[in-house]
DNA sequence: CTTCCTTAGTTTCCTTTGGAAAAGTATGGT
DNA sequence: ACCATACTTTTCCAAAGGAAACTAAGGAAG
């Protein structure tokens, strides 16, 4: 049995159990607004297939009336690949239901050329189904590939991978025949969002932005449970904000928030400072918490910045919160202060009242993305 | 009877005449994707109380067959007022279902005090019911007020209007206790948009932005029907984008939009360009069509920094079509063309494929989107 | 210890909704 | 007159979920 051939409460329910972890049946209830025997109608069969299972009594029992049986979904009733393709190489998580790693892997690519990859990744999945040997017992439902730039998710065609230099790849297809396993596709950013947006910082909100600080500056927009995909798949490109910066930007454009506070700009701008151009991002890091002023303006400036770009989307849309993220875990704190300094100055009004969240994202983070991206194809149907 | 008893598919019939104008029942059928049997059933209480009416033969008969009977929207089932209250004068409208206005009323404001507007809506509402003797048959349904600042539309409540100096003031609670109608308030760009997303250029798109152009710079956005509101009331400030102008904004920040392209901030820089502190933004017009340099150096930078604004939009979140209104439609020739380049060099990728549109703004238009507003609660419930 | 009370979960029944299919209808063509 | 065609209506039916009665399980009161 597949959930998609359930009533549309079993939906409901199901991503109430996935959303807020074990439940019992009557809070459901409550919680989804369905009616008490409708839950118990929809649990029956869910249960049966191993969608959910029973767990024991609550931690906190009632004083009155018959103890509850705590419900939760089965997480290992299903597991996903996600796969992050980048430049240069490839990341790789085997994850459950609650899109939870099993295995990881790393690959270098050797090259961009569209087969070569597309071999990388089935071989790379293949790896990964070795190693969970968990997974052997369901198997894999199915792949996300994830990839920066424009993504067709409907057709399963890359349209444009600037650092791929890929054009119109229809990838989904590529992979399913190479794996023999259903793939989706989708923008890194966009899968990250619906990844935060299920089992991250964004659960249960109304609306959401995930800020990526890296080689790019990347956005993703959740209102209303939904993930913005943009009209011609473009979407959240935060990156190019004008923020009046002096430096001119890969774009072609001057005042990128890029040009000034992607990871690249920033140990760029470190090398000028500190006059050592072979200074690395790490050190640059080192120097500016040994106290170098040149170095700590560098990061000031991209803060700066990046509280322009942050104010902006909080002016545009009025997120519930913005969560940034990125690889610099280390660094987040030279700049932090300047983020909410600008973002207080520039956020109108009542959008100051958005809460900047700063998480971590380790690597595999980005795989968990299309894994979850592709699990959600299973629990929100076409929603 | 009322439409919100209805099921669910009624709406879905209602809305698609609204905005798809008469049609045939199996056209309905087709495009809202319901049987034919269940357009008949839903639509047969619609016509029974006068919500839809059948009008004759459509246009273009077919060769063979049963000929169709084409249905429409009774747009005088029901009537709004709308009312857009600004910091010195109230605008109004008594319009049908299909927001059509049926008359028109504007009155300078005495004071900004809070009773005072309000008796001056309660005012406007009785000669505009007047006015209108078509509508004294059914009445009027509900008021929409809008205004521009932070309101929140589930409490009635104003939270804060700079223009008129409020804070915390429940103006649907005391409109509607002034004027025996229930009312609904609104923010200003908002409600326009919901104009334009039933009636106007918004028609259809799963989603767009209306970028409006006066003394401030507003946006509305729409995304899958939707017009959005922001966590906090705040959404769609696009104002005070930062694109790098010099001058100072109303805000304290530098670099603002509306410090450059707001009609007040055009004229102001046309009255420096041309030495004439006494020059009205017709006589700049007319200077800048004659071929001042100076002055046409202005429209060409506020055009410049809305190309900037624009591009930010659509980069952030990938709308179908932005549609650019504002007062001063004998200007836009003047920088149209100066936003459009910026604009197609700042969008990024595919986003430069959203298309503008330019849309004069008539004074009662912005009434109009308070009567759209009070129209769509009525036909789109709870959505 | 028995009875009652309270809350959880189940079952049964029923209403609402909308689809499928067939019947009915209106028109031009043969 | 009859047929072809497509619109519209009617009839029947299946799915989904709510209401309420019912069962379950424990504590409290007597």
């Amino acid at each position: 049995m597949t959930l998609a051939d359930q009533p549309p409460a079993a939906a409901l329910v199901f991503q109430t159990l996935l959303v807020h972890g074990p439940l019992t049946r009557a809070e459901v209830g409550r919680r989804t607004g369905l009616s008490p025997g409708a839950v118990t109608k929809v649990a029956t069969p869910l249960l049966t297939d191993g969608w959910i299972t029973e767990l024991g009594r609550p931690a906190v029992e009632r004083a009155y009336g018959r103890p509850a049986t705590l419900i939760a979904v089965r997480a290992e009733r299903a597991h996903f690949v996600g796969v992050k393709v980048t430049g240069d190489e490839l990341i790789g998580v085997l994850a459950d239901l609650t899109a939870q790693p099993l295995a990881t892997g790393r690959v270098a690519l050797a090259s961009r050329d569209v087969g070569t990859v597309v071999l990388a990744i089935a071989r790379l999945v293949g790896e990964l189904r070795a190693e969970a040997g968990a997974a052997r017992k369901s198997g894999v439902h199915s792949i996300g590939v994830t990839i920066s730039g424009e993504v067709d998710g409907q057709t399963g065609t890359v349209q444009y991978s600037p650092f791929l230099n890929w054009r119109r790849v229809p990838l989904a297809q590529l992979v399913e025949t190479a794996t023999g396993t259903p793939t989706l596709i989708e923008n890194d950013v966009r899968a990250l969002t619906v990844a935060e947006q299920w089992f991250g910082a964004g659960v249960g909100l109304p609306s959401f932005a995930l800020v990526t600080v890296g080689a790019g500056i990347g956005c993703g927009i959740s209102i209303g449970g939904r993930v913005v995909s943009g009209a011609h798949g473009v979407s959240g490109e935060v990156g190019h904000l004008p923020v009046g910066a002096a430096r001119v930007c890969t774009c072609g454009n001057t005042g990128c928030v890029e040009a000034v506070a992607s990871t690249h700009a920033i140990t760029e701008q470190a090398r000028q400072a500190s006059g050592n151009p072979e200074l690395t991002m790490d050190e640059a890091v080192r120097f500016a918490h040994a106290g170098d002023p040149a170095v700590r303006a560098v990061f000031s400036h991209a803060g700066h910045a990046m509280g322009l770009a942050l104010a902006s989307v909080a002016n545009l849309i009025g997120p519930d919160r913005i969560i940034i993220s990125g690889e610099g875990v280390a660094s987040y704190d030279l700049y932090e202060d300047q983020i909410r300094q600008t973002f207080g100055a520039h956020a109108f009004g009542a959008a100051a009242e958005c809460d900047l969240v700063v998480r971590p994202l380790p690597f595999e983070e980005w795989a968990r993305g299309g894994a979850a991206f592709a699990a959600q194809r299973l629990f929100a149907p076409t929603k």
